[in-house]
DNA sequence: CAATATTAGTTGAAAATGTAACTAACAAGG
DNA sequence: CCTTGTTAGTTACATTTTCAACTAATATTG
């Protein structure tokens, strides 16, 4: 058993290098934490959410989802408006300036997945993203 | 630009979930923390190293480490050894209480990989582990 | 419809991590 | 040698994450 054949160790290496190459694309420009990042994308991609769902989506766990969320607002990217049918939770929506912070975010994510791709190849990237869809789903 | 697209994302959601699914095995059994066993396996695989060297190699920063080698020695896994020529730097090593912890969690590790290789199929495996690596080192 | 359970989300305390400043030992240039 | 610089590692403090308990609203069941 070699560490460096270990899935979980190469996984864990590689995400950290290149989460730590983007992040700070969204910390620098927007003060945001990975998880405000992820929040703000979710929203922006699939329109307004309650923090349940992003937190299924997302596998965020609601702790982190509900500061994160407060961190939003605080940044005035995101609005709650009530639900009258049910007001357990709240639809989050992005403001004009989060929808411009999205709009910049994801256009700076897509050219840093451009580089990837060609960095590895087309054909190389396709299996990746096919075996991590598969990982990410538990067994 | 669709987030199930963007690979820092899918390489965290992988990271995450495999993590998940193999941290009780070193958690449970043993209440190691993951730098510990990072630090652990190092030092099984490859002998005596200085915290410095596993830093370098796991790229585990030097305060995480400083704290995972005190816990490791709290276990009693981990003795430090004074190295006369230069006592800035101790050598870690394996206690046979170590060695013995690192046997069992080498061998569930291996098994774990085992199963995922099984899963993916051995061809995607190796593509999915020479992206991995190549996406370790940064650019 | 009253009691109980579940769901969405929040909050506070404890654990872990990251940052920066620090110590102690060695190295090198003058 | 002796100042200055570098290296290995620790410690203190701030930030972030996790865990457990909590509130408030809705759903369910007897």
């Amino acid at each position: 058993m070699d560490l460096s054949n270990f899935l979980p160790y190469l996984l864990n290496q590689a995400a950290d290098a290149q989460g730590a190459a983007f992040s700070p694309t969204y910390k620098d420009r927007y003060g945001m934490l990975q998880t405000e990042w992820r929040i703000l994308f979710h929203l922006g991609q699939y329109g307004d959410l309650a923090a349940k769902q992003i937190c299924d989506r997302a596998h965020i766990h609601k702790t982190k989802a509900s500061r994160g969320v407060s961190a939003l607002e605080d940044k005035r990217f995101v609005v709650r408006e009530e639900v009258a049918k049910d007001r357990r939770h709240a639809l989050l929506s992005l403001t004009a300036a989060g929808r411009a912070a999205y709009d910049d975010l994801s256009m700076a994510a897509a050219q840093f997945d451009r580089k990837l791709q060609e960095r590895l190849g087309e054909d190389d990237v396709q299996t990746l993203k096919s075996c991590l869809r598969a990982l990410m789903k538990n067994p």
